[in-house]
DNA sequence: AAGGTTAGCAACCGCGGAACG
DNA sequence: TCGTTCCGCGGTTGCTAACCT
């Protein structure tokens, strides 16, 4: 027995989402939350699947996005993650704000891909490609092999994607098992050459095998770099609704996480500025006791106020 | 101006794995 | 332990605007 659709797609839409549907959604998520996004369509009206609700919220409704090109910044962040990762997407996202990984992926795709190999860097080993072969060559020889990861050590985890390997023929392609895992206290950050001061206490930076780190404790890498990330929430109306005709001042009801919340809430009540030297999660913790709950209507986000 | 091509991006598809009964 | 449900992820598709001839 197959396994069973996610969705009844009998009778319900498909293909790009209207203003309308957009509205019912942020109303729904607003009010309720996330929840189980099997029941979201439903309860809030839409003639989607569930998944397709879930997506358009993570990749384009969700208040925390950052709209427009990648930085520098951030595309070098991407590059060097994706040394480390190889296409685990998600993984790269979340150490970018603001980004998604449907993002990134069609950023690495259309930009960061043809970049580097103009630099004449293999976007997938991200070592140096060989000189192109002359014509004749390339047809009466096999395509060069990979390198070896400089690293020969057992990885403790392999990844498991290992599409395009095929044994005993010609057809070969690079695998995630090539691209060598790196463990977040190995990793280093810098920005445009400056290595940031690291905002972990365990992060040594013994290893310099790679460019960046990140800390896997704190995810808030750089608040300089977070300020430049987030956007702010007039930018996600204006250019999520096209409309300047709203009144924001507090935002609540979301059900992300205090870090989240914290940042959203810096963002809303420009603590951010006077507040940059906070380090621990209990001190980001919001105040979330007066905050109004937003309800789109119509063309115009409304405000309830809960106490 | 019209038709063809390319680039960029939103959305979909299908699989894997976690959670749960 | 097994089957089912659901979510999240990475790969792929398809639409559309921009560009080219």
């Amino acid at each position: 027995m197959g396994r069973q659709p996610c969705c009844d797609k009998v009778g319900l839409k498909q293909g790009p989402w209207t203003a309308d549907e957009d509205k019912k959604l942020i109303n729904f998520i607003l009010t309720n939350g996330q929840c189980c996004w099997r029941a979201v369509p439903k309860l809030a009206g839409l003639l989607r699947c569930g998944k397709s609700c879930r997506l358009r919220w993570t990749n384009y409704l969700r208040p925390d996005l950052k709209r427009g090109l990648l930085s520098e910044y951030e595309e070098k962040m991407v590059i060097d993650l994706h040394a480390q990762l190889g296409n685990r997407w998600s993984k790269i996202a979340s150490n970018l704000p603001g980004r998604t990984d449907n993002e990134i992926k069609n950023h690495w795709n259309t930009h960061i891909k043809k970049k580097l190999k103009k630099m004449g860097i293999d976007p997938l080993t991200h070592k140096p490609l060989p000189p192109p072969l002359p014509p004749t060559d390339r047809q009466s020889s096999p395509p060069p092999l990979p390198p070896k990861p400089v690293d020969e050590t057992p990885q403790p985890e392999k990844v498991k994607e290992s599409k395009g390997i095929v044994e005993g023929t010609d057809v070969v392609d690079f695998s995630m098992d090539e691209v060598p895992l790196i463990e977040p206290h190995d990793m280093l950050l810098i920005t445009d050459g400056n290595i940031l001061p690291s905002l972990s206490s365990s992060s040594s930076s013994s290893s310099t095998s790679s460019p960046y780190e990140i800390s896997a404790s704190n995810q808030n890498f750089a608040h300089e770099e977070l300020d430049q990330s987030l956007p702010s929430i007039d930018h996600w109306c204006s250019t999520t609704f096209n409309t300047t005709d709203y009144n924001i001042c507090d935002v609540g009801f979301w059900d992300y996480d205090d870090e989240f919340m914290a940042n959203l809430n810096m963002l809303i009540n420009d603590q951010y500025e006077t507040d940059k030297t906070i380090e621990s999660d209990a001190t980001f913790a919001p105040d979330l006791t007066h905050y109004s709950r937003m309800v789109m209507n119509d063309d115009n986000w409304m405000f309830e106020q809960l106490l």
